[in-house]
DNA sequence: AAGTGCGACAACCGCCAGTCT
DNA sequence: GAGACTGGCGGTTGTCGCACT
């Protein structure tokens, strides 16, 4: 083998990986001084050998005691992530994969408690492909969690808060593998409060109800769309794909934007009728995305973040999203307009993050009394269409302005007509409304 | 054939919490 | 109680092969 070094399964890791300090003999070093770079097989067999008859822990011991020239972090990695007996080789599985994304939208960028719930899989591979599948699906405009699975979580959530027990990742599992056989209960706005106290919006961390704690980025479950040269379509993403027939764009939706879709001169709600300072884009998504048109959703010549200036796809969801939509947009109304936003500044005089104006572009629920959107949401009720139609929302004090929702973005289309189809007509299921407002609004 | 982008993967780094001395 | 040590965890980096243009 000229340029790889077996790494003793199967797999070959670039000698170039290796650091200058990583030669195929081990040193003699000193303290400090150990080993870097890929593992050799022979290393591995000593690893293997001292493990098996030592039993794991005291990693540092393994170093000191078997001549390995490792530090005992890189020891226990090694062995965790790959001599392991009980380590599942190959890619993951369907189901696998399904998990990975249940798991997540649970407990967010925890992969060692993921790890633990995927027998034989390491948090290492988790993370791998965990960053892999976010990279496609952002560079994909599709959502990062599927709708279905976005319920499951939510239902799982909501059942925990009816017993009152703090579910532990087990638990939560067990309420997630009833993919087949969870019914979801419907919601109806009518009398839908949102709820004063704030513990309920206790979620894990990066999860997908997560409450950011810097909200100057975040990924979502509608990601930021980048025009993708070339897609490689995994069976993945053709799943989740959200369709855009053309039957979908009626007169209806387009008339919901402002501005003519076909020259991309689109001007829809609040984000795309102004400047974006983080500079967010509008996009459709890259399976319909043609390089030499402007997409009818997309803002010329606004430059798109680039992924890397993007907090690590670990921050709150919706939630902060729509908290910040609504705190810090103003909502005007004129005869002609449906809605004009325009940016707050905060106290400090800061101007609010760009993700505060990509929230604005998921959703802007009309309001006369503009910030107020707690009070406004209260009397909001759902009206049904049929046909093409997406949900509109109305507020029975003025319904003639208020009649309307204003979404940006097809795959916020689409997610809407999902949550509706979930959620209304709920009977009386307060809890889950809470849940399933929570999940929508945040 | 060359260039480019992406996925997969391994391994390192830094931080942190728990334990030990 | 304080500092050192250890292990665990999450983030990040870097390289390769492959697919595509």
């Amino acid at each position: 083998m000229s340029s790889m070094t077996n790494m003793g399964d199967g797999r070959k890791v670039p000698k170039s990986r290796r650091s200058p300090s990583s030669v195929e003999e081990p040193t003699t070093e000193g303290e400090g001084h150990f080993k870097k770079g890929p593992w050799t097989s022979i290393e591995d067999a000593i690893l293997v050998d001292y493990v098996t008859k030592h039993g794991e822990g005291n990693w540092n011991a393994v170093q000191r005691n078997s001549g390995l020239a490792r530090c005992g972090k890189s020891c226990r990695l090694r062995w965790a992530n790959h001599l392991r007996p009980d380590l599942k080789k190959g890619a993951f599985t369907e189901e696998e994969e399904r998990r990975i994304i249940e798991l997540h939208a649970k407990m967010g960028n925890k992969w060692a408690r993921m790890a633990a719930e995927l027998p034989g899989r390491t948090d290492n591979e988790i993370k791998n492909y965990w960053n892999t599948r976010i990279k496609r699906m952002q560079r994909s405009g599709l959502p990062i969690y599927p709708p279905d699975i976005c319920l499951r979580v939510m239902h799982g959530n909501q059942e925990s808060q009816n017993v009152g027990r703090l579910t532990d990742g087990v638990n939560q599992h067990d309420d997630l593998s009833q993919t087949d056989t969870l019914n979801i209960p419907e919601l109806d706005f009518k009398h839908v409060k949102i709820p004063e106290d704030p513990s309920i919006f206790d979620m894990p961390e990066n999860s997908m109800f997560e409450q950011s704690s810097d909200s100057s980025y975040g990924y979502n479950m509608f990601p930021i769309m980048h025009p993708a040269k070339r897609l490689r379509e995994s069976a993945e993403i053709m799943q989740y794909a959200p369709v855009y027939e053309e039957d979908y764009m009626s007169d209806e939706i387009t008339n919901q934007f402002h501005g003519d879709p076909l020259n991309g001169n689109t001007c829809c709600s609040s984000s795309s009728s102004m400047p974006l300072s983080g500079g967010m884009k509008l996009e459709l998504p890259s399976l319909q995305y043609l390089e030499t048109q402007q997409g009818i959703w997309d803002t010329p010549a606004s430059p798109l973040p680039s992924l890397e200036s993007v907090d690590t796809l670990s921050s709150g969801l919706l939630e902060p999203i729509m908290y910040q939509s609504t705190k810090h947009f103003q909502v005007q109304e004129t005869p002609d307009e449906a809605v004009k936003c325009k940016p707050e500044w905060d106290e400090s005089g800061e101007p609010y993050s760009p993700l505060a104006q990509s929230s604005a572009s998921v959703l802007t629920m009309c309001s006369p009394d503009g910030p107020q959107w707690v009070e406004t949401i209260q009397d909001h009720n759902i009206k049904h269409e049929l046909g093409t139609e997406f949900p509109t929302y109305c507020s029975g004090k003025d319904e003639k302005n208020m009649n309307q929702i204003h979404v940006t973005r097809p795959d916020a289309l689409l997610d809407l007509a999902w949550f509706e189809n979930s959620v209304v007509n709920c009977d009386g299921d307060k809890s889950f409304r809470k849940d399933a407002f929570n999940t929508f609004f945040g």
